[in-house]
RNA sequence: GACCCCGUAGCUCAGCAGGAUAGAGCGCAGGAUUCCUAAUCCUGAGGCCGCGCGUUCGAAUCGCGCCGGGGUCACCA
């Protein structure tokens, strides 16, 4: 910041984040003016466009803040402040209201810096060291290599995505992580019904019995076990042909799951196989031992839950986790009842290897049907860390998928479940990424085929891919009217900004100025959507200003007979496509030239 | 019984590390194109922010208690 501030008489000057730069001279004012105010007052100073643009550019808190601590009026503060601000050649306005609000209107050249910054950062306008270059490893998919992804995937595969990009951007060095649930009795369920087709490729008629997964999917796999064994498998002892069918049935399925996956372009840095945790020697058995040593573990019984007693309730003592210590309702068993080790036992052991391969940042995007897990892994965390690392779990509510307001059954049990690539196949990657990330995480939502698949109003997706669209059909505009303008981005470096002077102008190079601290707010918060709607809104407002163009020809973009003004015009045309661009790619979702 | 999410305009949802007169889209009523894509724009109507109490200069936002909807609840993963 000091580095820009720096540069504050040159001629080009540029500026990325207004808003962190206002924040930083109120906080130095207030210091140099209260030597004594705290600094968790100051922590909490907000900078930020008012609701009512009629308020001004800037609007800050501080003196309301700040006040009571120091046993002054907030309006007293605020004087002081603005007192100081009217130094300011930034500042144009600056005026207290109400309670103790602090109004600036900017001076007209520093949006013209703003706006120079976003065609010299490019890709990098927004980018920031929020995360200070820390590592973080994001988790998300993690869905059980039986089958093909369903619906029930698609929503935390993209926001695990959008997710990981965002704070990549925004500074943290991610790591994009998927858990392959390996190791269950289920690997063993998909091993079996493995072999019946393998059986059946050998010319058998079978049946699949319940609890067998039914699916076709299945079909080609079995097929590839006969080209490959022949009737050796057949010949053999289940026991012995089963290690042999899991290893290329849980093959075949991650397979599935990345193609899938890549119909989104969804892909991860680390595939982490829970059976390497398993086994003598392993992360299971080392994390437990460990466990053991901090006193974290002892033998006990369980309380049923009251309300709801579970049908077979055996009360017996069993090996638990002193969850209750790190903040979970009630300890957990880390071994069955057949002596294997819990879910739960394994995933304490992973989330140790995380920790201890340096991440002491997690993020784990879940299912809703995960909710009563949260604590649990939390609790985990604390305890293998010593509380140095943090987990966020981020839980995806469940998506309900309608067709015109009917609703879609999805369930895996019932044979008709409708599959991730049936959904991008109906209705495109770009809509139902942005479909899903256009909403908070954490509400229920419904998703309507009907209404993603239309290109319309109500589609969101296609409002801001045809914003970016028309960015290009302007530049095609003047290429075919002023053939003689050179519009290459090195011209439009040196286009004159002054000309873009009027209210329209400024709006809009205002709502470009708000791409760095929305897309650093987004960051830190975990929360991607807050992207979805700033593009919308970026949308709207370079919608709004083509349209003023009807009325009024000065605000055209394209005035063939001022090549100064149109220059200056393009390069903000420039600029907003820029940021549609940047803030699409956090999302995953293309910007294409043209709408067809 | 416990825990987690949600409750804001007719509908779908933003806003919630407290801030000024609570927003958008759809739908509804009306308007805009000799001109860069009308896949767009403009205007209007529409709200006890589920209810109550509390915290304070100030609460949709924080706390407690209700009500309603969804999810989950030893040894599945």
């Amino acid at each position: 910041m000091s580095q820009e501030e720096g540069r504050a008489h040159r001629p080009k000057r540029t500026i990325m984040n207004v808003f962190a730069i206002f924040a930083a001279r109120v906080t130095d004012a207030l210091v140099r003016l209260y030597p004594s105010v705290s600094q968790e007052a100051l922590a909490r100073i907000v900078v930020e466009p008012p609701r009512d643009a009629g308020h001004g550019d800037l609007s800050t808190n501080a003196a309301m803040l700040v006040a009571r601590p120091l046993g002054r009026n907030p309006r007293e503060v605020a004087l002081a402040l603005v007192e100081h601000f009217r130094a300011d050649a930034d500042v144009a306005a600056v005026e207290v209201a109400g309670p103790g609000f602090i109004n600036f209107r900017l001076a007209t050249p520093i949006w013209h810096a703003a706006l120079r910054s976003v065609a010299e950062r490019g890709g990098d306008y927004g980018r920031s060291d929020v995360g200070r270059g820390e590592r973080v490893n994001v988790e998300y998919v993690s869905a059980n290599p039986t089958g093909p992804m369903h619906v029930g995937h698609t929503r935390g595969a993209v926001f695990g995505d959008a997710l990981a990009s965002l704070m990549a951007f925004s500074g943290y060095e991610v790591t994009r992580e998927y858990y392959i649930n390996d190791a269950g009795s289920q690997i063993d369920t998909l091993a079996r019904s493995t072999l019946l087709r393998y059986r059946e490729a050998l010319g058998e008629s079978i049946e699949i019995p319940s609890g067998f997964y039914p699916g076709d999917y299945l079909i080609p796999v079995g097929r590839a076990l006969a080209g490959e064994f022949g009737e050796t498998l057949r010949a053999m002892p289940e026991a012995e042909a089963l290690p042999l069918v899991k290893d290329r049935a849980l093959a075949a399925m991650m397979d599935l799951i990345r193609a899938d996956l890549a119909k989104l372009n969804i892909h991860h840095d680390v595939f982490f196989s829970e059976r390497q945790l398993h086994g003598p020697g392993g992360d299971v058995e080392l994390t437990l031992n460990w466990l053991r040593e901090q006193g974290m573990v002892y033998q006990g019984r369980l309380e049923p839950p009251k309300g709801k007693t579970p049908d077979e309730w055996e009360d017996r003592e069993q090996t638990l986790f002193r969850a209750t210590q790190y903040g979970d309702d009630i300890d957990r068993p880390l071994v069955k009842s057949n002596g294997q080790y819990t879910y739960f036992a394994a995933d304490i052991a992973y989330h140790r290897n995380k920790y201890l391969r340096g991440f002491n940042h997690m993020v784990n995007v879940l299912g809703a049907d995960h909710s009563g897990y949260v604590k649990r892994l939390e609790a985990a965390v604390n305890a293998i860390s010593h509380g140095e690392a943090e987990i966020d779990v981020r839980i995806c509510q469940l998506v309900r998928l309608m067709k015109n307001g009917e609703p879609f059954k999805m369930s895996k049990r019932s044979g008709d479940l409708v599959t991730l690539a049936d959904v991008v196949e109906e209705v495109g990657s770009d809509a139902v990424r942005f479909m899903l990330l256009y909403r908070r995480n954490d509400a229920a939502m419904d998703f309507d085929f009907a209404v993603v698949k239309e290109q319309s109003r109500d589609n969101p997706v296609f409002y801001v891919q045809y914003a970016h669209a028309r960015t290009y059909s302007i530049f095609r505009k003047v290429a075919e009217e002023m053939p003689a303008l050179d519009a290459s981005a090195a011209a439009l470096a040196e286009a004159d900004l002054s000309r873009l002077a009027s209210e329209a102008d400024l709006e809009l190079i205002r709502a470009l100025a708000q791409w760095p601290r929305i897309v650093a707010s987004a960051a830190s918060a975990h929360e991607p959507h807050r992207v979805a709607f700033y593009l919308y809104e970026l949308a709207a407002a370079f919608h709004g200003f083509w349209a003023k163009g009807n009325q009024d020809v000065a605000l055209r973009f394209v005035n063939a007979d001022d090549s100064k003004l149109t220059l200056a015009r393009l390069a903000l045309v420039a600029a907003v496509r820029q940021v549609l661009v940047n803030g699409l790619s956090l999302l995953g979702v293309s910007a294409p030239e043209e709408l067809s």
